[in-house]
DNA sequence: AATGAATGAGGGTTCATTCAT
DNA sequence: CATGAATGAACCCTCATTCAT
């Protein structure tokens, strides 16, 4: 009765990835429970509301579900890297890459992240993995002294605006590459000693 | 009977202004005439009908205002700089140093920016003017070669959400100071030359 | 999320009815959603947007309703008529005759006709199948040789501007009977030879 | 300072002629003030509510000034003819033919006619004429004994929706000279003993 | 005589949400 | 679980009119 129901309801599952469709293609601000509800082929808009405590509960899902999924393709690249440097490498060029393989993702995350980026925890959540990082790597003496909180914001912000770009025009996956490793040079010249 | 009155009216530069503020204050999304008209101390939203052709009017009525503010502010700064080196310095260090001056209109410049960007030529502008620096740098050695647009994309984007994140703090000035002179640190170390 | 119900919905029903009366009381131009919720008794006008995609389309479905009842009582009579002549008699007279069973839709009909008229289909087949009429008893010999066309307008017209002006007094049935008598001689004198 | 001003004004004659051919333009729903401003080249709607009381006094002096305009074109050839049928005749034809001298005029007319026709004593006016004339050939014996006010209505009626018809498309002198001769034949022969 | 600014009522429409079934 | 109906607030916008100047 309340909305909000157990996690594995695969109605659930479909509505945010309805959502997530619908997010990519109208942007977030045409996100309407009407169209989301039309995509995911349901007769009423009510169902949506039945299954999730409202808007904000439905938005935070499709967050949840996109960072599943890119984790899933980032996080195993990320990890079989060894050392700060290459595996800064692997969090941006994969990120990159990440357009290639799953651009609806992509596109809606960004928008999710734009209009409702400072409230979300997942996405300060990212923010801080990367400071820690990059504290880690200024403790390990591979970073140069610098900003750690700034400079993350600086590095997901950049590179969410260029995956944003490359995921409007659909790219060539060798393309891609390319972009990802020009991205990365940037960044890790950035960051380390000269 | 007007929809779009003469650009040095008094009441449409009250209403640009106090839209700014709710912008900056509310977000984008929730920038409604209600909550202008009220921001201005007006008695309805009609009279912002009245003075703009519409919403969009409005809106670019905004970036407009906010353009002239912050290019007076940095233009100075740019221009006094010698070399492309110190060019990109002073644009990042001089738009970093913008939110103690204008903090309402950098908070809302970026939400806007975000929300309306790839359709303002405005904003495009900007962008291929980094582009443009880019390239000049590059042809006098000075700079790395990367790919201009891409860069341009990351720096710009970089810098916002800086902005953004210390816009929302109201932080000191000697604080932001060093804020962009660590973030121009970071992009100046990117592109040039080991 | 409708905006587009069923046929046979109750409600969709209750709105049109109460639109027609709208219209017939008011005038077309007055027939705006807050008059019509109020005469359906509706709370809000939100509920007519919610059950018809918009104005044009509650205007249809009027039409449609209009154009049901009309012809469920015009028909009859002309079918059973034999011959140009009687036919011809047959449409007028009822269509006189209709004002004493539904005085509303038939104030309604006229209104709609004269602001909606050139776009509505329904309309403009009326007057394509009395010119269709025309032409037959032409060829028949039964009928002079006039501009069908010409003629069919000038005949809609007339009738309806007789009928919209006894729509307006609530005649008895007797008047009612030798008006129609009356308009159908002056059409079948004005389109049969000497 | 009450609006209504002399008669005379020439700017009451100005603004009166740009709703004239607003109206007929744009149809009487869209003639607002800020069109008819527009059109009159004013800067302000203010001076319209300044001039007429209303806009039911301006739509009143619109008909008064079209009614000048086709009586002034009408009554000539209406007078000069001879005898009731010819006298008719003269009426169906000078109309018709109106439309290639005054075509603004005669679409205006019609629409304002719909919209405010029973209420304006002018066009009742128009109707107590013919209906006067009906009578006086009937009197006289060479109309038939028909119901006046009927014809009157069915007559002026299917005229204006012919001239509207054939308004709608600027047709040539000719074509607009069978026009009236053929519509005239219909409505003598209607009236005439057999 | 004329004007620009301002007003308030009303226009149709969209939206997330609730409720009884 | 699921649905269709209903709701009321809020949306942007247009209109004729008024007022001080």
């Amino acid at each position: 009765m309340r909305g909000q129901q157990a996690r594995g309801s695969s109605r659930r599952a479909q509505i945010v990835s309805a959502a997530i469709e619908v997010i990519a293609a109208d942007g977030f601000a045409n996100a309407t429970f009407s169209r989301i509800a039309k995509q995911a082929g349901l007769s009423s808009t009510s169902l949506i509301s039945y299954h999730f405590a409202g808007k904000e509960d439905l938005l935070a899902a499709c967050l949840t579900e996109i960072e599943a999924i890119t984790n899933g393709f980032m996080q195993a690249r990320i990890g079989a890297a060894r050392g700060h440097v290459a595996q800064l490498r692997a969090y941006v060029e994969s990120n990159v890459a990440l357009v290639g393989e799953h651009p609806a993702a992509v596109r809606a995350l960004i928008d999710l992240v734009k209009n409702a980026g400072s409230q979300s925890q997942a996405v300060n959540g990212r923010l801080a993995l990367i400071e820690e990082h990059f504290r880690g790597g200024q403790d390990a003496g591979v970073f140069r002294h610098f900003d750690a909180r700034m400079a993350a914001i600086a590095l997901t912000s950049g590179v969410d605006a260029v995956v944003a770009t490359a995921a409007r025009a659909t790219p060539e996956p060798a393309e891609l590459a390319r972009l990802g490793r020009d991205l990365s040079d940037l960044y890790v010249r950035a960051i380390t000693p000269a």
